[in-house]
DNA sequence: ATTTTTTTTGAATAAATTATTCTTTGGTGG
DNA sequence: CCACCAAAGAATAATTTATTCAAAAAAAAT
C-alpha cells in the first residue's frame, strides 16, 4: 500500500512533470508492469531521466525499485479480487457507519505509513522526557489539548499553550532531557519550525506528527510520525485528519500504558 | 502461483544447472526481489547467461519477466489465504495496527447500538440551540474539551468548564432554547444528574453520551447516545472508550457539516 | 519590474543490466 | 577413438538504467 499512498500524499509538493508521472501511475498502475523507464517517459510525455529522478525523489534506488514497489502496492491491495477497501460497518444507512467507513480508510493508510521504529522511539522519548512541550498549528489545537490531557493523566509533565508567544518562551526553558511535540496539519507554519529549531539548539528532542509529505516541521524533527489525509471535501477532510491524528496519539498512549506496568 | 509451480513440475526435465537455479529460487523466493541476473548467477554458482536461458526455457521473455512472475506467484500465495472476520489493518505487526483492530471492534459496536433518529435528533438539537453547555465526568473531560472546540469552530456557542461548581451556575442560566450535553463514562455521577435535572426544569434539552447501560444520566436525557465499552484491561478500555466517544462526536460534527452548506 | 538564485528539465553520456552469439566442455553412442 | 549433441560459459552486442551538465523555467530577492 505504501508506495501508491506515498504518491498520493506527496502529490501537492511535486513539480509539474512529477505530478504528471504520479497521476499516470495512479491511474494506470497495472500498465507499469511491463513498461521500461523510457516507455513510461514516452507515455507520460517527459524524459527518461525525469522518470528516474522521480523514482529517486520518492526514496527508491531507481526505476526498477519503484516499479517493484508499485507492483507490491498494487498486488497488496488488489489480489483478493476487487480493490474495495475493507468493508466494515455493515448497515450503510447510519451516518455514523458511513463516517466509520471513511475513517477506517484514513486510519488504515495512516497505520501503514508510520514506521514501527519511529513509533516505539516516540514512546521511549515520551517516557524518558522530563518535561514535554506540545505545540500545534491552529488546526490541531484540539488534538494537542487532548494529547496534553492524556499525558498529564499518565503522570507525564506535559504543557500545551496555544498562544504562539508563550510557546516560544517556554521552549527557551527546555533542557536536553526534554521533549517537544509538534502537531501540525500541513507543516508550513513558520512559528512552529522556529520553535523546533530553537529547541534543537538546546539539545531537546523533537517529535512531529504532521501531514504525510516533506514539510519543514517534519524535516526539523528527530522522530517523525505522519497522518495521511483523505481526498474528501475540505471540512470533512479536516475532521478525518484530526481523527487520524488522534489515532496515532492513542497508539502512543497505549504504548505508554503497555510498557508501564 | 503458476510460475513457482511450473518450476517444481519441470524440475525433473531440467539440466543440472537449471535444477540448481530452480531449487534456489524455490527455497529463497523472497531473495530474488533484489537480485540481478548476475547476482543470482553468483549465488547459485552458474553463469549469468545460464540464468537468462533458464528464464527463457520456462517461457519468459527474459530474466526480468521471470523475476516479476516469481514475485507475482509469491505475493499471490501469501494473500489469497484466509477469510477471517473483518480484518482491517492487514499484515503489519505495528502496534498502531493492533490498536486499530481493537478500535474497529469497539467502533462497530458503538455504531450499531446508536439509533439513527437519535443521532439526527442530536444534530438538529445542536443546530437549533442558542447556547450549548457541556458537562463531563472526570474521565471524559478531554473528550468534552474536544467537542467544545469543534463546536466553537463551527460557530456554535459552546461552553465547557471542568469545575463542578461553575457548571451548576451556568446551567442555571440556561433557557429553553439551549442544550446541555452530558458526556460520561459510567453515568453514576451525582452532580451530572443534578445538573441535568435542573436544566430540564428550565425546559432545556438534554443530550447524553454515556456508556451503554441504564444509567441515571441517560435516563434523564431527551436524546440518548451510547458507547459500547470493550472488555479489555482497564487502562486500554478507558482509551478505547474515549475513542468511541470521539467517534460519535465526529459523527455529530460531520452531520453538522453536511447539512450546513 | 528586473536581476539573482534556485529548481526543474532533458540531452548526452556513462554505467549497469540483460540477451545473444559462439566457442568450449563433457558426456554418449557408434 | 571419433563424431555428435546437449549444456555451459566467455565474450560481446543490445538494451535499459543512472548521472552529469547545460539550458530553461520558476521563485525569490532587490
Amino acid at each position: 500500500m505504501t508506495c501508491l499512498l506515498k504518491m498520493r500524499a506527496m502529490r501537492d509538493q511535486l513539480s509539474v512533470n512529477e505530478r504528471k508521472l504520479a497521476d499516470f501511475i495512479l491511474e494506470n498502475t497495472q500498465l507499469l508492469r511491463d513498461y521500461s523507464s523510457s516507455q513510461l517517459a514516452d507515455a507520460v510525455g517527459v524524459s527518461q531521466s525525469s522518470v528516474v529522478k522521480f523514482s529517486q525523489k520518492l526514496g527508491y534506488r531507481g526505476y526498477p525499485s519503484l516499479k517493484l514497489a508499485v507492483y507490491e502496492s498494487y498486488a497488496g491491495a488488489g489480489i483478493g479480487g476487487g480493490d474495495e477497501p475493507v468493508r466494515a460497518f455493515a448497515s450503510t444507512a447510519s451516518p455514523l457507519s458511513q463516517l466509520g467507513q471513511k475513517k477506517l480508510e484514513v486510519l488504515e493508510n495512516t497505520v501503514s505509513i508510520n514506521e514501527v521504529d519511529q513509533l516505539t522511539a516516540a514512546v521511549e522519548a515520551i517516557r524518558a522526557a522530563r518535561c514535554i512541550q506540545i505545540s500545534a498549528c491552529p488546526g490541531s489545537v484540539s488534538v494537542a489539548r487532548y494529547l496534553a490531557h492524556q499525558l498529564l493523566e499518565l503522570g507525564c509533565w506535559a504543557v500545551f499553550d496555544e498562544g504562539g508567544k508563550l510557546q516560544q518562551r517556554i521552549s527557551n526553558s527546555l533542557r536536553d532531557d526534554d521533549l517537544l511535540c509538534i502537531l501540525c496539519d500541513f507543516g508550513g507554519e513558520e512559528s512552529l519550525v522556529d520553535v523546533a529549531n530553537r529547541a534543537r539548539e538546546h539539545g531537546v528532542k523533537v517529535l512531529s506528527l504532521t501531514r504525510y509529505n516533506y514539510n519543514a516541521a517534519s524535516i526539523h524533527s528527530d522522530i517523525r510520525l505522519y497522518v495521511v489525509p483523505s481526498d474528501d471535501e475540505e471540512d470533512l477532510q479536516r475532521l478525518l485528519f484530526r481523527s487520524a491524528q488522534l489515532h496515532v496519539i492513542e497508539g502512543l498512549i497505549s504504548g505508554l500504558l503497555s510498557k508501564k506496568g
